[in-house]
Formats: C-alpha cells, sequence, structure tokens
DNA sequence: AATGAATGAGCCTTCATTCAT
DNA sequence: GATGAATGAAGGCTCATTCAT
C-alpha cells in the first residue's frame, strides 16, 4: 500500500519535503474529514496516512481546526472549478441555466471523480456545523443561493414575491441535496439504484423537469396566500 | 441549574419512584444525542444532565450504544404519536392526504414541542450513520416512504412508471427535509425567517403546492426518458 | 440451562429460600473462583450463576472475602472427606502409606469428580496468596505436611536428619502438585496425555516408586553434608 | 522514594536517552508483573514506578498485553543468560550434567540477583495462564524439557521407555518448581528456612540426589507396568 | 428478610497538543 | 525546520459495595 506522501513525493519534480508533507496532510486530511467528520478524524490517523509524523498537523497548520478549514476551502475551490455553476447569460434561456444549475451542483455535490468529498463535507458541516461553515456561507453557498434566485427570477411570472421565489429556492436545493445529505438511506431503500454517472444526469433532468413543471404551476396560480380557499384544513395540534 | 432529574422527580406524584433515573436518563440522553450526535455524545455528560451516576448509563442500559438505540426509538415513536401520518383513506383526495403527509412529517422533524430532537436525530443518523440506522428505516423510514407511494400513486396519471413515483417521492421528502438537514444554512441565509408554528404551516402549503403543480405537470408530459428531445444538452464531463 | 439456585432449590425438600440462595452462591463461587481466581472473579459473575440479586454475597457473606473463605474452608474439607489421608496405622507398611498418601493427594487436588476445583484454588492461594492462606496452612496443609513427615521417618533409616526429612517431604509434595499447579503446560507439551482416572493411578504409581527408589538411596548413602567428596563442582556465581 | 525512571537516568552516561522511559516502563513493569499478575497489574501503578505518564505504556508498547509479553521475554532471556543451562557436552557426565541443570534451573527461577522475577511470573503464568503462555512453552519450556530428556536418556538404563523418561522429567521440574510456586506456604511451614545462595545450593543437593537415586532404582526394576506384582494396592475409590 | 437501584473509584485506552531536541 | 517522545485530560466501562425500601 502507497501512502499519499509517496505519491505526492514521487510525483513532483521539487520533491520539496516541507511542501510535499504539507500536501499529502490536506490530501489526507479530506479524506479523513469526508469519511468521519472533523470531531470523529484524528490527527494520528490523518498522519499516518500522509506518512507524516504526529506532530506534523500541528507544525504545518497550527492546529485541527485550521487544517479542517484549510481541507474545506479547497475541496470547495476544486469542486467548484471542476463543475463550476452556468454563467448568469440572459442569452440562455432560464430554464436551460437551471438545468445547468442543478447539473453542476449535483456533480459538486456527488460526483465520484471528487470521491464526493466535497459533498459529504459539507453535509456534516450542515447537520454538525463547526466554526467554519461562517466562511463557507459567505464564500461559497450564499453565491450560488443567489444565482438560483436570479435563475428562477427570470422563470417566474412578474409578480411572483421574492418569498416565493426563496421557497422555490429551497425546493430546487432540497431535492438535490436530499442525494447528498440522504445516501445512506437512499441506498437502504433502494438498493438496486447506483450511484454513477448516469444515474446523476437522470436526477438532474427529473429534478429539473419536476422543479419547472412546478414553477410553471406556481406562476399561474398566483400569491400563495390568496389560492385554494376551498380546502377545509385541519390544524395541526399545538 | 434544574436538572432533568429533578424535574422529573419534582413533577411527578410519585417522586422518586424506582426508574425516575431511568426516565431522567432517557430524558438528558435525548437532549445530548440530538445537539451533538451519538459519536460526540458522552455518558458523563448524559449523567451529569440527569443527576445521575457515571455508572447510572451503564446500570440501566448496559452502554451507550443501546441507551442511543432506545433514545431513537422513543423519540420516533413520541413525534409518530404526536403527529401521525394522515390514515390511507381513499375517501380523501389524494391532494389532501399529501398536504397531510407534508405537514406531518414536517411537524415530525421540526416542531418545536419536540425541541426539534427527532429531527435532529434523524439528520445526524443519514449523514452520519450508527448501527441504528438500519432499524429506524425498516421501522420508520421505508413504511413513510411507502405510504408516500401511495399517495402519489393516486396523484398521478395512471401511465406513470414506478421509477418517476420514486424519483417524485425523493423530490418531496427532499423539500421537507431541507429545513430539518440545513437549518444551520438557513438561519445563516435568512436570519430574519423564524422557525415556528407558522412557519411550518407556510412550508407545508407550499411543498404541498410545488408538488402538485410538479406532479401535473410530469403527469402531462409523459414517460422522462422521452420528452424534450429538442434540448441540446452537454454532458457531463467524465 | 438450569442455574445453580434452580438446581438446589428444586432438589431440596425445605425449598427454604434463605438456605437455597447461600447453598447456591456458595457454589456458584465454588465454579468461579476455581476459574478465574479471588481477585479476577467478580461478584456479579457469581450472583447471576447463582440466580440470585447482586447484593446477595453482601448480604449472606458480608463481603467478597468472607465469601472465598468459606467456598476455600468448604472445598477443602469436601476434598477431604472424599479422599482422605490414609490412617497413621503403624501396623500398615510405611511404603503402602506413601503410596496412599500420595493417591488420596493426587485425588484431592486433581479428581474429576471435584472438577479439580480444591485443587486450582490451593494452586491460585499459592502463586498468589490471599489472606485465607493462613487459615489453610495451619487447618490443612500443616496436618498434611505432618503427617506425610511421620511416614517418610518410619521409612528412612535412624540416623536420617530431619531436614533431610523435610527435605524428601517437600520433593514429594513437589512431584504431586506439579500436575496441579503446571496442568496448563503439562497439556502443551503433551497434549496426547489425558488427565484422568487411570493416569492418576499411574501418577501415583509413578511418584510412589520415584520416591521409594530415592529414599532407599538416600538412607544408603549418609548425611547429605558428606556425601559425594568427590565431585567437582562449579558455585554458582553471585 | 527514588522511582526505577531516575535510578535510570541516573546511572546510564547517557542519561535523558530517548528510550531512557521505555527502559524505566520494562523495570517497573517487570516488578509489578511478578509481584501481583498480569490482571491485576495495573498501567497506572506501572507509569507511576517509572515516573512516565499514564499514556506511555500505550506510546512505546502499544497495550497492556504488549508490554507484558515483552516483559516476560526479556526476564527470561535475562534468567538464561545468566544462568545458562549446560551445554548438551557428551564428555560430561550425566549425573554432573543433571546436577547443573537443576543448578541452573533454580537460579533461574529463584536467584535473588534476579528477584525471582522470572520465577515468579512463569508460575503466574501456570496457574493463570495468559496468551503469552504459548510462545513462553515454545521458546522456553520446550527447548528446557527436551535438554532434560537427554540427560535423563543417558542416565536411565538402556530399557527405559519414553514415558518413563517423561515421568521421571517431570519428577524433577516438579521438584525444582515447587520452592518457586509454593514460596508462601514453605515460608509459613518453615519460616527459619532461608531462600538465599547458600539454600539454593542445598536444594540443587538434594534434588539432585534424590533423583539419582530414584533413577539407579527405576532403572534396577524394570518397566513401571510389570513391577511389584506382590503389593495388594487398594483401588482409589470411583 | 432480601433486593433492585445507585454509588464513586478506578480500569485501559485514546486524544490533541506540546516539548526537547 | 521537523520530529519522536511525552503529556494529562477525558473517553466508555466495570467493580465491590451500600442504600432505601
Amino acid at each position: 500500500m502507497s501512502t499519499t506522501r509517496q505519491r505526492v513525493r514521487e510525483s513532483g519534480a521539487d520533491a520539496g519535503s516541507h511542501d510535499a508533507t504539507r500536501r499529502a496532510l490536506l490530501d489526507a486530511a479530506a479524506d479523513v474529514f469526508a469519511e468521519v467528520g472533523f470531531r470523529q478524524a484524528t490527527i494520528r490517523d490523518i498522519c499516518k496516512r500522509a506518512a507524516a509524523n504526529v506532530a506534523a498537523v500541528n507544525y504545518h497548520f497550527g492546529d485541527k481546526e485550521t487544517l479542517y478549514a484549510e481541507v474545506l476551502t479547497e475541496q470547495s475551490r476544486l469542486a467548484m472549478r471542476l463543475h463550476p455553476s452556468p454563467p448568469d447569460d440572459p442569452a440562455v434561456p432560464a430554464a436551460i441555466r437551471l438545468e445547468q444549475f442543478v447539473r453542476s451542483f449535483l456533480q459538486r455535490v456527488l460526483s465520484a471523480e471528487l470521491s464526493a468529498r466535497h459533498g459529504r463535507m459539507m453535509a456534516r458541516e450542515m447537520v454538525d456545523p463547526t466554526r467554519a461553515l461562517d466562511r463557507l456561507v459567505k464564500e461559497s453557498i450564499r453565491p450560488n443561493a443567489l444565482q438560483l434566485s436570479s435563475i428562477l427570477r427570470d422563470l417566474a411570472g412578474q409578480g411572483t414575491t421574492e418569498e416565493v421565489l426563496r421557497l422555490a429556492g429551497m425546493s430546487i436545493v432540497g431535492q438535490i441535496l436530499f442525494y447528498c445529505h440522504c445516501q445512506p438511506v437512499v441506498r437502504r431503500l433502494f438498493p438496486e439504484s447506483p450511484y454513477d454517472a448516469g444515474q446523476l444526469e437522470q436526477l438532474t433532468r427529473h429534478i429539473t423537469d419536476f422543479s419547472l413543471s412546478a414553477l410553471r404551476g406556481l406562476s399561474a396560480s398566483g400569491s400563495p396566500s390568496r389560492r385554494r380557499p376551498q380546502t377545509k384544513r385541519r390544524r395541526a395540534r399545538t
């Protein structure tokens, strides 16, 4: 079994021990953090996988949390570089831009080439946030949300309120993240269903179609507070 | 600061009953497990909150994992008792049953009266599963999924394939769980938006409307593999 | 699986719960103490095997050590009752008495009908003494040693010193106890050699013959300090 | 009170060398394991005596069991180095070789310069074996047994069966180990008898003489199954 | 009289971190 | 600059014992 560090050192021409170790630590840490999360990950495990000393993390990054933040940022940028959001081009129909948005989002969090590391780390960050979440929201999540809002604004009818746009956005993101957050359950419910590139494309189409169809209906039925006066709705208890 | 156990003992008429400690442990454990998860929770913390000895968990439950499983089951049943799924009554229109399904689901995982403990524990279980997940899927998640399938079958057109039903189901569940799993992010993105009963009702209506609208469109457009031949879709890399 | 206590209660006509529990505890404790020793044994294990409450040992015997002492005494007496030392009868030839001594000793510590419990407890007591050893020496070991001395005095020549008798006695007891103390090693060295009644009889004959033969030689060669002047013995270091 | 580690560090010329702690742990552990055995020994006690941190054992040896195995091996080798078995030299009379065998064996398990640590650990290992016993038998006990067999074969007459040799070997080893295993009892029975170097030499002579004398008798009397037809032996009960 | 519940000390082990080269 | 060694605070768990019926 070859360690991450050996791979790094053999591949790099410079073979600068300092940077190679730092690189190996980042790679090993990405694996470990994605697998077991920040809190459950141990410095020892990371260092062992990086073929580095126990003290290497503290030496190179100061402490475990800083290393984690750096990994999170790096993985986020890597995912965004490999699968960028579509450009905000008004010439492209909004429906196409939505599809591209959904596809790139799904690929960032689920595609195998990233070992789904980014998605898993994001999922953990949401369910069990660390102090790194604030930065993540600012640098990565909020820009994404704004872009989706922009697409939806183009899709929805004129009279659509900001709140409806916000809710629709969350409905779309919810559909996407479901496959990332609930993978263990989905695998148990539908063991035959694969998680490969083809499946990702199928999900892209489904989520896009489902959402476009929903939006068309919402636009037609007007604002949410006035619709369906005929429904006798039983209030939930409490 | 009053401990859980004191509350239990003071509130009960039979204060000091023989398993008041057991009750206090279950309550304290539900809090702790929901807050920090199974792995991060410490039995010392749980026992302190329950005003019990460190050995109390071991005495009453054997070990931490058994306590966790018991808490998970109890919270699941409590949530289901307070907010049961709607009955599978063919006389009730499927659209109403879907709304009831969405509402009860949202309340089970988010309602304040449960401190959202059940939802948080479920979210953790999905992102970072323990051995308890298998049982949870069997006893709680799968039955729920089957019920949703049944509702969707009634809603969708005759020719709708099982796969479309499955995808639609996940789109709906994804929308619901989003507010549970991504609460930390939602709070950061929209600090002004509350997580109260009114909000829950608004979410119920939105998700129901969004999904009904989507389903109407899907039923009209036929099977997913043949539709929209005109779209020139760029394949994902890899 | 029937517990010791059930057996006791079913067999006893009186079915007095108090004494039955006490009896069951003694039996269970004998098993456990023989298997794992005093220190490693746990009250919980003993009580579980006796189908009694955790507090039963403390209730009936005060504490673990008292229970242990009582078990040790009881097993010692039981062994002595089943396999008593031969009577100190001057009419019986000393060689026969030695053989009887060896046989009864071997049976007390090794015979299967006692599950070798007494032997194992004695072995542990010697290698890892508890406070019960003093009493054991006084009530059981010293009387035995005196009897052996008496037999050897009859066997040995007139001029034999007390010290030679003492050493000879230890040589004989050492041979016997070897099979008790070193059973795990003997089993590993000679896996084919059984530990059954036939083997016990063979050992009896061997040890008796070996020792009688040795004693005949010692009696003939005179006092130990003067014999074999021809040997050039290298002194041990230190 | 001076700790083992201080002694180690002060005595060595390279005081503070990188594995002084390791050395101190081994020494302290040898003391503790010999005193109370593997199971009863605590890492805390060992570390305190070695003036090391509680985690030191884990760092240097992985766990308690590995430390124990290492101590056992080291003590075994140390004992064998200080008091090696006699060479298998055919030129030396077998009686002399037997005496040398007995003497070195006694010194290995009882001599004060080793604090009898090896003997006490071996005794515990036999009465309450750990997983280390298998290795001990293979590397240390079986070779010793084979050597004794070889000596006895030279001593005994031609027609002596392997079984008689085996029994005779155990009779000899039993005599030796008696003083090791039963020391607490011997001290109580004969408080005036010391356990010093002179005593060891006396024991060597006694055991050698006793055994040589016995063997001479056995060789003369023929095979064990046919001898002494005249004895009217009462069968043991059972 | 007899027991289920509770106790707190102590077990081995693991952890992120710091120290002394 | 970089590391093997050491640290001490918890971690979950087990123990003999005692308490309150």
